[in-house]
DNA sequence: TTTTGCTTTACGGTTTCCCGTAAATATTAG
DNA sequence: CTAATATTTACGGGAAACCGTAAAGCAAAA
């Protein structure tokens, strides 16, 4: 089992719980090993780093309230990326109240964390058993992730396709959007284009107008 | 300080916490008194009440994730209703991941709320001050809750509203909208009194197309 | 340079949306 | 019951969106 665990999390009374749970796993219990924002975070992994007594795992949540004074990490993949950069074999459970198993798998392709888990019903018996595997080497997704029935037609936006859809959904009439592509040096930018792109999007969608597309969008928070 | 508080908290680890937070306020702790399901909690209030030693506050989530098997309340405001229902007297306590000062203020106002706090930084603390201010009699509105820019146009949508935005967000023509409302025995369900409808409703909230209408309503959660 | 193939843009016809006005219907007052 | 008013619906012209096709632009290969 771990010795030396980080615990990166914002909110008061979710930190408490963790820090019960790694109590109950026979972690050592150390005030200095929980930390309200990332930017702390980061410091104890260097100083730790540092003094040959490095962290073996992160527990970290994604996404983190703003706050006086301004931290220069401001979210979880920041968080990790950052620390990775000075320990890259340091593991990482991120602990979020995000559920959709495609945001898991993409962090744990980009980012390679170890293991993902929902704050859900069972959390804490979830996050024993995450811990657990990463001990044995494993990566761990939950399995009360929710596989979306969009999912399937989960396709990744482009930068072009996602600049396109906010426009419209900033209230940028259609035939204004070439100007605003110009703008932004993305192309092609033809109103043509841009029907054609709109289109294609429905159709791959399978939704009908423009409000619904909108509508899919920011269920989906691709924007 | 209350003898007798009640837990209705699907996760876990918020379960936990919330525990700790109240023995740190020299609250008795017991198992029977922090459940994971709605049903259950009103189980408990039932029962206390009928042994003559009934729950003095309740502490609730607002969304409870589903779970097998089906529960009969599936969230925080029908259960405050249905407990509020066989004993008027309790104080209720809202600790939720909502963090829009609006919602809290309906719940004061609908239901009769004695203290709504937010899962942010300092929740444990804001905790501890909620339920010092309900043991006064007071009402507690967390000052962690925000107040968001929309907000002085939050304006107040009327099922007949909703239902047309509805609509259009799940890809019905507008032309076509006049059909469903008849269905729905909605009423104004003219062509032009949607239109109309819909013009005013973009005048009202400053925006400037049907895409940024759903936009708005999205960001709002009022669909 | 020319050819070939692909991407982007332009164009035109049709549909839908938008918006003002007028007609029809419902509601209320006298 | 009639008149007056408000609400709802119908209509029509103009703008925007939609969609297929054709032209133009561009890049790689001959």
């Amino acid at each position: 089992m771990f010795q030396k665990v980080l615990i990166a999390e914002d909110h008061e009374s979710i930190n408490f719980s963790l820090q019960k749970t790694l109590g109950e796993l026979g972690i050592a219990h150390d005030v200095k090993n929980y930390v309200y924002y990332c930017d702390d975070a980061l410091k104890r992994i260097e100083k730790a780093l540092s003094e040959g007594n490095p962290y073996e795992l992160l527990i970290t949540d994604l996404s983190f309230d703003d706050d006086f004074p301004q931290q220069k990490i401001k979210d979880g993949p920041t968080l990790i990326e950052a620390a990775r950069a000075i320990q890259p074999n340091l593991k990482v459970l991120v602990f979020s109240i995000e559920n959709r198993a495609s945001i898991a798998n993409n962090l744990v392709n980009d980012l390679k964390i170890n293991a993902f888990v929902p704050k859900a019903r069972r959390d804490a018996q979830d996050l024993k058993l995450a811990i657990e595997a990463i001990v044995k080497g494993k990566t761990y997704l939950s399995p009360n992730l929710k596989r979306l029935s969009n999912e399937q037609a989960s396709y990744s936006f482009s930068e072009y396709e996602i600049a396109i859809v906010s426009l419209l959904a900033d209230g940028v009439p259609q035939k204004n959007i070439p100007f605003y592509l110009q703008e932004k040096n993305l192309k092609p930018f033809g109103l043509s284009s841009v029907e054609k792109k709109l289109s294609g999007l429905k159709t791959t969608l399978n939704v009908q107008s423009n409000e619904q597309l909108i509508a899919y969008c920011k269920d989906s928070k691709l924007i």
